[in-house]
DNA sequence: ATCCCTCGAGTTCA
DNA sequence: CTCGAGGGAT
């Protein structure tokens, strides 16, 4: 970036940052994520290191918060109320320790590591033992009077519990919990706040985008009952000691618990840059079952008077650092939008972004689902956007920066002609994605053969997309019944292929010869029968022949089965081609287990949704065994479902079933049931 | 016509 | 996991 560039840029991102700034700390009314403001700020810092003449005393960089609202009394604190700096890596952690060496800081026997809530610093003043004074954190010097409303945190006391004489400050972090957000917020939601018409997290109004903004706009209340109706948390992390009568954090923590003030519980005292790692890599894993949310770990010099001898640079104490989390959302770019066509023709528009971080793995392309969702987010290709992923697995994209823009972005258009064949694509009027109607098209052909091999369906193991392509190239394989005729001699020859895969790759082949009925009708992929339907059919019909002579009126009686999805499979097995196919399977010597129908076992007429992980089994294993029994399995929770099974790491089910209290079964008591 | 429930389909990376 | 949409009840 050239220095006229890089003006420009830095002009733009302090007028942005500074917006952002007012709305977040002066109105509690964030219009972008945390995540989006902190990318632009580093962006900031960034620059502004590599320029520094153009640094100005009043660049947004060079204060801590915003200005105080006007109603709250201002309180000057009793030293400055600083914020540590950040490490991302253990070679920033490295730099740190390599730092405080160059300052004489060396040897340092022991670090307490502490977990860093995401929340908001406060202050508290005790004279003479009695709570007197709260006050937020506000510049780092002057913070605004809350004590009414932090009376109202119950871990706050109002009174020590040893006798103490004197002015005694405490700081630490007033924080909600995941459950107490979702509570206020779905209050709010309900009295009449809304989320954005794009349905995210981003609060506009009074309804909240995390839990963070919630426990400020809950400090802020002027009126303090409404913050005693939300059940606010507070853990101390430091406790004002100008007399130095504290050796150590470790000390002080001890202190303020005999006191009856709560810190951390999982704070440790470790000893080497190895253990620090281990920590934050164990909280990083395990944030998720904390009812609280966390953005890193604090490390601190344990033994105060080094903490102490590491000074401070600016506003930061160097004796101290906030490891923190990979971030959850990252900034990127979109760097094209391309299409691909899946087996049922479907085309959906996926973004190749610049490679980022995102929670720990790299992302590079996110799905866009359809052109709605494009229009949604407005996304041009070029864009700058946030990215996160949904479930904490699948990368998404949440929103665009179009503040951002150079204006050499492109809109993205669907092609007209499917990328792949060139067929015109079609789009049904009342249906949101569009698609290539040919059903030679090979992008859909070679879909269709992924999915006949897949876990799911024959489970082939081995043949998996790279397999199927050099097979499907050379010729050898049109349609799937051409797996079964393969000889070793056919790809032994290909170039993809050494002699032992290519045995192997028959090998597996051959061990599905024998299919479960319900399996090798899912695995044929007719529209609109997945999995479900798939084993509906099998327990009605109980044969092949039976479900390829059904018409369509037999078809439509079997339960969960309409005009569409009973057409859809007519259709199917009444076209030439795939009675040919049908014929070669036979031929090949493909033998279909036969359904025995529906089990009574002592689960029957229940219905599981399963979740999370469980220890002694898989999901899918879990699944078999209640089916066996006669149970039913649900993707999602609704007041239908007779249980849940939950394991470790629940997701988003857990709560809606807590919502319409379903019977939530941990694994043991799911193992008793399937044994009583 | 309109609701609620459930299924199908698509998706990323290690 | 999430969305869209089919199926069935009302």
């Amino acid at each position: 970036m050239n220095k006229i560039q890089a003006i420009k840029r830095i002009e733009k991102l302090r007028a942005l940052i500074s917006h952002y700034q007012y709305l977040y700390h002066t109105l509690d009314a964030p219009e972008i994520s945390d995540a989006a403001f902190d990318t632009l700020v580093h962006e900031l810092v960034d620059l502004e290191k590599e320029f520094p003449y153009m640094t100005p005393a009043d660049s947004p960089t060079q204060r801590v918060g915003g200005q105080p609202l006007k109603e709250f009394k201002k309180v000057e604190h009793v030293s400055r109320m600083n914020s540590l700096n950040d490490a991302f890596s253990q070679e920033d952690v490295q730099k740190w320790l390599d730092r405080l060496a160059n300052l004489d800081v060396k040897n340092i026997p022991e670090f307490y590591c502490d977990l860093k809530m995401d929340g908001l610093a406060v202050e508290l003043k005790y004279v003479d033992g009695v709570f007197v004074q709260g006050s937020t954190r506000g510049d780092g010097l002057i913070g605004e009077d809350i004590t009414q409303n932090l009376k109202t945190i119950k871990s706050i006391p109002l009174k020590l519990n040893s006798p103490t004489s004197g002015e005694i400050y405490i700081r630490g972090e007033v924080f909600l919990t995941k459950k107490e957000f979702e509570r206020i917020n779905k209050e709010q939601e309900e009295k009449g706040g809304k989320t954005r018409p794009n349905g995210r997290n981003h609060s506009v109004g009074r309804v909240y985008a995390n839990p963070r903004n919630l426990a400020a706009g809950s400090l802020r209340q002027l009126d303090s009952s409404i913050t005693a109706s939300r059940k606010l948390n507070f853990y101390a992390y430091d406790l004002i000691d100008a007399d130095n009568k504290f050796q150590t954090k470790k000390d002080k923590y001890e202190t303020l618990n005999t006191w009856g003030v709560a810190t951390n519980p999982d704070g440790k005292v470790v000893q080497t840059i190895e253990e620090i790692q281990k920590f934050r890599d164990r909280w990083e894993k395990e944030r998720g079952q904390l009812d609280y949310e966390l953005d890193g770990v604090v490390i601190s010099i344990n033994d105060n008077r080094l903490y102490e001898q590491a000074g401070v640079v600016g506003k930061a104490p160097r004796g101290g650092i906030a490891y923190k989390f990979a971030p959850k959302e990252a900034q990127t770019i979109v760097e094209d939008i391309q299409v691909q066509v899946g087996r049922t023709g479907v085309l959906t528009p996926v973004a190749h972004l610049k490679p980022v971080s995102i929670g720990g793995t790299t992302v590079s392309r996110a799905t866009l689902h359809n052109t709605d969702e494009i229009e949604r987010l407005g996304v041009k290709i070029g864009d700058t956007v946030m990215v996160g992923r949904a479930g904490d697995v699948i990368p998404d994209i949440l929103q665009v920066l179009p503040v951002l823009r150079t204006g050499k972005e492109k809109d993205f258009h669907l092609p007209k002609k499917c990328p792949v064949c060139n067929t015109p694509i079609k789009k049904e009027a009342k249906q949101v994605a569009s698609y290539c109607p040919n059903t030679d098209c090979p992008a859909r052909q070679r879909e269709t053969i992924y999915h006949f091999c897949s876990r799911n369906a024959l489970n082939i193991d081995g043949v998996g997309p790279k397999i199927i392509d050099a097979l499907m190239d050379a010729g050898l394989v049109q349609d799937y019944a051409d797996l079964f005729t393969l000889k070793i001699e056919d790809i032994q020859n290909l170039d993809r292929f050494a002699e032992v895969s290519s045995a192997n790759t028959i090998k597996a082949i051959a061990e599905r010869k024998n299919v479960p009925l319900a399996r090798f009708i899912y695995g044929l992929g007719i529209m609109h029968v997945g999995e479900e339907t798939a084993r509906v059919l099998a327990q009605h019909f109980h044969t092949l022949k039976k479900i390829s002579e059904a018409s369509e009126e037999a078809l439509t009686a079997v339960e969960d089965v309409g005009p569409v999805v009973a057409q859809s499979i007519f259709e199917w097995f009444n076209r030439p081609y795939h009675q040919n196919i049908l014929k070669k399977f036979e031929k090949a010597g493909l033998k279909i287990i036969e359904d025995k129908g529906i089990v009574r076992g002592k689960l029957f007429g229940k219905t599981f949704v399963i979740t999370g992980t469980l220890d002694s089994m898989s999901r899918e294993e879990a699944g078999q065994k209640i089916r066996s029994l006669g149970g039913k399995v649900s993707s999602s929770v609704s007041k239908e479902t007779s249980y849940i099974l939950s394991g470790s790491d629940p997701g988003s089910k857990y709560d809606k079933a807590e919502k319409l209290n379903v019977k939530i079964l941990d694994e043991q008591e799911f193992l008793k049931m399937l044994h009583f």
